[in-house]
DNA sequence: CACTTGACCTGTCCGC
DNA sequence: TGCGGACAGGTCAAGT
């Protein structure tokens, strides 16, 4: 899925597009990726106005005026696409977008507003969900209150950082930067690109790493993270932000889908392809070496 | 416990 | 072309 950066593309884009917007309808042809019935839906949704827009981890929250919530995982293919009357993705800019006409046979989801603008939630592997919370049930939401701490915060410092992959000293490191109990927003692609630039092995071990190592690899993090999010996410295949257009780190990408390339760092090994945590993995043989 | 595997789904790509 | 299998940005439940 989107990973932070993506997610937090499309929760600056929604601000920008959504909020103040009243809900006029909201539908469903897919029950997993909405489960609740019209009357809850009347009771709870419609008519209601968009107060404000936010991103934890890779979770959107969307708070409407009755302080009701909408909480939104994309997982791997989730698109939330804003369309307007005039809005035509891809016209002239064929590169720049992903999508042409919405709805299309990915749309789950359809959330019309009053001035008869839309919000789409396509998902084409139905991974995807959106929950409906009231302030109780958000407040008692098992995947926010076990979520790990926002890595780009001004109070999130290496110390906590190293305080915190320490809490899985004998895993290895690729799998504890995913652990989103452990930090928030990290999935595969930043896991990898952050653990070439820090000069570390996805396999080492978390607690055969030096201080300077963990340094390294936070300060790694936060620039790859940042990197990303100035330029607009990934896009690999399915993700767009709120506006339909695709994002161009991947083409800074340094290893992430870059097998058999020769390494732009050291120039000296072709980046190699392997399996760590179940998950395809890029690395650099030369530059990253195993702590186990 | 802590860690790994399978399941949830559709679509694409690669080898035969 | 066609077909089977592997794989894809995430997370949880079940198994070891």
């Amino acid at each position: 899925m989107p990973e932070l950066p993506e997610v937090e593309t499309i929760n600056v884009g929604l601000r920008k597009l959504i909020v103040n917007k009243t809900i006029k309808s909201i539908s469903t042809d897919w029950v997993k990726s909405l489960s609740y019935d019209a009357k809850y839906l009347k009771d709870n949704v419609l008519e209601q106005s968009i107060n404000r827009v936010d991103r934890r981890g890779k979770l959107l929250i969307i708070r409407l005026g009755n302080k009701y919530r909408l909480l939104i995982h994309l997982k791997m293919t989730g698109q939330l696409v804003y369309k307007d009357q005039q809005t035509r993705f891809g016209a002239g800019h064929p590169n720049d977008s992903l999508i042409n006409d919405l709805p299309d046979k990915s749309t789950r989801v359809i959330i019309q507003f009053s001035d008869n603008s839309f919000l789409y939630f396509n998902d084409q592997r139905k991974f995807g969900w959106i929950k409906i919370v009231n302030p109780d049930e958000f407040d008692n939401f098992s995947f926010l209150n076990t979520l790990g701490p926002e890595p780009l915060l001004d109070s999130f410092k290496a110390s906590d950082f190293k305080r915190n992959i320490l809490k899985r000293p004998n895993s290895e490191i690729k799998a504890v930067l995913l652990d989103q109990k452990i930090i928030a927003g990290i999935g595969n692609i930043y896991a990898d690109e952050s653990l070439w630039l820090a000069k570390i092995h996805p396999k080492s071990k978390v607690n055969r790493l030096s201080d300077q190592k963990i340094k390294d690899l936070f300060n790694a993090m936060q620039q790859i993270l940042r990197l990303s999010i100035t330029n607009g996410g990934s896009s690999d295949r399915n993700y767009v932000n709120a506006e339909g257009k695709k994002g161009n780190y991947l083409e800074f990408a340094n290893v992430y889908k870059r097998d058999k390339q020769l390494c732009p760092r050291c120039k000296k090994a072709n980046i190699l392809k392997i399996r760590v945590a179940s998950r395809g993995t890029h690395l650099c043989p030369n530059c990253q070496k195993v702590q186990k």
